[in-house]
DNA sequence: GCCGTTTTCGGCCCGACTGTTTTCAGTCG
């Protein structure tokens, strides 16, 4: 029976695989059982589920973390101590961790799983165990269909409907949402919530504010002196299903999409300190919260308070990090890694703008699975306000994608050639996406490879090589001197499928060796290269292209979220190669 | 259990809302 707590995998060359997921997965379930428990500091269940929130968000393995640079790499990370990475050590070597295995025998509950329904906590979830033997889901649903939740003290008949609520929502979403889906609904509600006239202002806030690449709910904050009609309106709206929980200044609601919306509302001269506090991540805001305590201070949603409660700052958001002696920062640097030892010292960067992106170097057409032609592409990228775009269509290995061969390319680019002609206030660049392939050549010819203003190379067969072999692979493309850009570098799907399995520092040293430059997809599934893995790739002083990917003439617009990932690696228009004019970035590419 | 421009020991953010309560624990962000 324990075995079946864990998902162990076996990769190609017979090494176990735990992943970044179930790893976070027993922190998290440690936390919760060390809690109900009762018998440890709250601090040391706030240790645990710190650690399980750094493993989820971390976008490199912690096995490959481990297996390249031993505990030392897994305690380098956030909130990860000796105890901890040791567990985790166990866990990779063995498959097993003996704290996890004896608490989980006292506790054979699927905390993960039942935690994750809206108002149930660990302590609720004990209690159903202990008084109704619930273990996991399964036994939820039928403990809800069967009314026993509503005979339980504590419970009562209201808890049980919103358990069976909860129980549905996660079974149609769940849990998390991608920013691309996300965004443009928070946007849509945003602006009815303004154009009412009702509210004073309303900003986006939370994760899908410092464009995280998905979110688990949408955060919106607005200042009024009559909260109940704002309130009232948002309650209202076409894009919520039902209203969950409503008080004075905070409503939560579930939105049609199959994700909550929280609203909060301050009054006007609370609007900084509201923002500081809701744009924040976790970590990011008990840090500045740590400042302020040491400054003889105390900051909350209202303000930032002195001694006497005198109002030190807050109704304006810079007020609030300067009179905390910190500069500003942008929303999307706000996790907590790095930026508030930055600010304290005044060393914030000047990130990179959407505005600030002049082409798009990863655009389909109809030659291969775009749906429009080259003129029309170039129309649209142009009334995006960009000055060039590159056409990187499909090579043959891509059949499904109608990927082209050596000859069709030739007249691809005559064709192209055509199009630029009569063209004004746009230029396209010949290019190709090239798939590279098992052996780590490239799928098309030298001389067509050599017809191209510049090259962007990508792998989408045989994912599941051994890291070794994958590495290889790829840094042999690399090194191929016919690669300029490498396209969607981890090949992974968020949500949906994981990355390549490679040793991305000797990829980055190959490319940075090379001259190759590290793409960031701006599709809303790939966003690839992420935000921690561009900190890493800009470390190796490489270059970036942030590229929309675009198989449709309203694709341009997903460049925002690219741009958004960017701007959480700390890149400064001076990284990214496509906020350079035309004349200037054709310098950078090979040329023969 | 983690962490360190006040510390290797002694700290560890803050408030809102709900349900089932008679003053609050649990949950959430």
């Amino acid at each position: 029976m324990l075995t079946a707590f864990y998902r162990v995998y076996y990769s190609c060359n017979g090494n176990q695989i735990v992943d970044n997921k179930r790893i976070a997965e027993i922190l998290a379930e440690i936390g919760d059982i060390l809690e109900v428990e009762g018998k440890r500091s709250r601090f040391e269940v706030l240790a645990y589920r710190k650690a399980a929130a750094t493993i989820e968000t971390l976008q490199e393995r912690a096995e490959d973390i481990y297996r390249d640079k031993g505990l030392e790499g897994l305690m380098e990370l956030q909130g990860i101590g000796k105890g901890i990475a040791g567990g985790i050590a166990e866990l990779i070597d063995n498959g097993h961790m003996k704290k996890y295995d004896s608490l989980k025998r006292s506790f054979p509950v699927d905390f993960n799983s039942l935690t994750k329904i809206q108002g149930l906590g660990p302590k609720k979830v004990y209690r159903l165990y202990k008084e109704l033997g619930i273990r996991d889901m399964e036994g939820l649903k039928k403990a809800v269909e069967k009314h026993k939740i509503r005979e339980l003290e504590g419970f009562g008949e209201k808890s049980e409907l919103e358990i069976g609520k909860g129980l549905e929502l996660m079974e149609r979403s769940g849990g998390r949402m991608l920013l691309g889906r996300a965004l443009p609904e928070a946007e849509k509600i945003i602006e009815r919530l303004r154009s009412s006239g009702i509210a004073d202002k309303v900003e986006l806030a939370g994760s899908a504010r410092r464009m995280r690449e998905s979110v688990g709910d949408l955060d919106i904050l607005a200042t009024s002196d009559n909260p109940a009609k704002i309130t009232g309106l948002f309650s209202s709206l076409d894009e919520v299903e039902r209203v969950l929980l409503t008080g004075p200044t905070k409503t939560t609601a579930l939105l049609k999409i199959g994700i909550t919306c929280d609203l909060r509302v301050v009054a006007p001269d609370s609007f900084g300190a509201a923002m500081q506090y809701f744009i924040g991540n976790k970590d990011h805001n008990v840090k500045v919260r740590e400042i302020a305590i040491k400054k003889g201070y105390k900051l909350n949603e209202y303000g930032l308070f002195g001694r006497n409660g005198r109002i030190i700052a807050a109704k304006d958001e810079r007020d609030v990090y300067e009179k905390l002696g910190m500069q500003y920062m942008p929303p999307e640097m706000r996790e907590n890694r790095g930026e508030i030892e930055l600010s304290l010292k005044g060393k914030i960067p000047a990130i990179i703008e959407l505005n600030d992106i002049k082409g798009d170097l990863h655009t389909h057409t109809n030659h291969s699975d775009g749906t429009y032609g080259i003129s029309e592409m170039a129309e649209a990228a142009r009334k995006s306000g960009l000055e060039y775009i590159g056409i990187t269509d499909h090579t043959k290995n891509e059949r499904i994608a109608n990927g082209m061969d050596d000859s069709r390319f030739a007249r691809h680019f005559d064709e192209i050639d055509k199009v630029n002609e009569g063209l004004e206030g746009m230029r396209i660049l010949k290019g190709a996406e090239i798939d590279i392939l098992k052996d780590g050549s490239l799928d098309l010819k030298r001389k067509t490879l050599e017809m191209m203003d510049y090259r962007l190379a990508t792998v989408h067969t045989n994912l599941k090589m051994s890291r070794d072999e994958m590495t290889d692979r790829i840094i042999k493309a690399l090194s191929s001197g016919y690669v300029d850009i490498f396209g969607h570098p981890t090949d992974r799907l968020i949500g949906r499928r994981e990355p390549i399995n490679m040793d991305l520092e000797r990829v980055f040293d190959a490319a940075q060796e090379n001259g190759v430059i590290m793409e960031i997809d701006s599709f809303p599934d790939r966003l690839d290269l992420g935000d921690e893995n561009i900190i890493k790739a800009k470390k190796h002083g490489l270059s970036f292209s942030i590229d929309s990917d675009s198989h449709s003439t309203d694709h341009f617009s997903v460049l925002r979220y690219g741009v958004g990932t960017a701007r959480r690696g700390w890149l400064s228009r001076n990284d990214v190669v496509n906020a350079l004019p035309l004349d200037k970035l054709v310098k950078l590419f090979k040329s023969f």
